[in-house]
DNA sequence: CCCTGTGAACCTGTTCACAGCG
DNA sequence: CGCTGTGAACAGGTTCACAGGG
């Protein structure tokens, strides 16, 4: 296909992509969803921009680091642009994922629908605790994490989520960057250490909520 | 006290922060926590920086932008640093939080301690479903998303959790900025649309895995 | 005419390098 | 001497403004 093409040549020709940007990528995608499902079938720069607080420019620049999916007066066709990005961002494949610790929040994580329509596939979940082990929480059932290894290995998965206590939680990491794990969606409140070859994802919800409180407090800040 | 006037200071001064610079204090008070834990005293800008996979010249910069809280030749107090980060972040005061929605996302939350040490009480919980309302999570008892409105007037509260369906998520947010809430960390994956004075925390599980996902594959994004 | 794609101008944020203090 | 605080230099991202295509 020609627009993998395209793609591949942006990335061979080293031309980097502002992180910012990517970020928006899955916003982009988000909303063409919506659009998708509501029936509608070609979209603006302007109006995708305006219903995610963002501005037509950065929309169309974001979109052109890739390739060139609009078309003058007319705008972007939605049903297209999302098989791109999806393309782009690697979600057209299935990604398997496994889920350490299976407290309440894994267990959240685990009969969360939202993944598998995003090509996310959780193919094994993990605790230590007895209790836990051998329960079945969504279509998952509990293993003990001394087979984590073993997992990783036969079902070749990239992605990991912690959801383990906080001194648990390098542990973990070392455990599925050993492993041959690629990209970590880590919960726990604490700074990874990971090798460079291996990106962290932070999730930390006290620190979200800190965040909000210094702009609620004080209202200092650039808007982003 | 002198360091609150100077913080003043600045905001008066209406010398605006960088947002990264602010997300980045969240940070450093993790890890002065962790340090102060381990009983360590003071610390300087490098061995700080360094866990954290930042510049010494970032950490001095960032916490410039609030005063002067090293010390030539030394380095930062460890305790007093962080009781001026809880100030700066307004986590030295107690925020009242309401969570809607005691899907499995809520509860987990609910139910997670690590909220409290950071200076938020969820004050109530609520859910339409007849099955949850009545329900106790943690030390909150679930009540029916009707009574919304009067415990926002009457507790003050200023920080709303979403984590109810994408579709009702809107709904909610509305009801929120009403009650006079004005901060909001939102579970559901659609971008909500709030008046200016009211700031949305997205954390959205699906997109940061994607996120993870473009990077594993492609590895072309500059380095965060 | 509407709307994209894009170089150029602009602005924000990061890094450098050093003066100054304990 | 070690380490902070900070202006100055640099780089990364965003916005502008317009050429060009349907």
């Amino acid at each position: 296909m020609l627009t993998q093409l395209a793609i591949r040549d942006d990335v061979v020709k080293n031309q980097l992509i502002p992180s910012p940007a990517v970020q928006r990528l899955s916003l982009y995608l988000r909303r063409l969803e919506e659009l998708a499902r509501d029936g509608v079938g070609k979209i603006s720069s302007r109006d995708l921009a305006a219903y995610l607080h963002l501005t037509a420019a950065q929309v169309r620049k974001d979109l052109a680091y890739f390739g060139q999916f609009g078309r003058s007066g007319v705008g972007y066709r939605v049903e297209p642009l999302i098989e791109e990005l999806r393309h782009i961002l690697g979600t057209d494949r299935t990604w398997t994922v496994v889920v350490v610790g299976a407290g309440d929040l894994g267990r959240a994580l685990l009969r969360y629908r939202g993944f598998g329509s995003k090509g996310f596939e959780i193919v094994g979940a993990f605790d230590t605790s007895a209790e836990k082990v051998g329960q079945k929480f969504g279509s998952v059932t509990v293993r003990h994490t001394d087979e984590l290894d073993e997992v990783l290995r036969t079902h070749d998965v990239k992605l990991g989520v912690i959801a383990v206590p906080t001194e648990a939680a390098q542990q973990i990491a070392d455990k599925l960057c050993q492993g041959g794990v690629k990209g970590i969606l880590n919960f726990a409140p604490t700074t990874l250490q990971t090798p460079p070859d291996v990106t962290v994802g932070p999730v930390d919800l006290a620190a979200t909520l800190e965040q909000l409180s210094f702009r609620v407090s004080s209202g200092s800040v650039r808007s982003p």
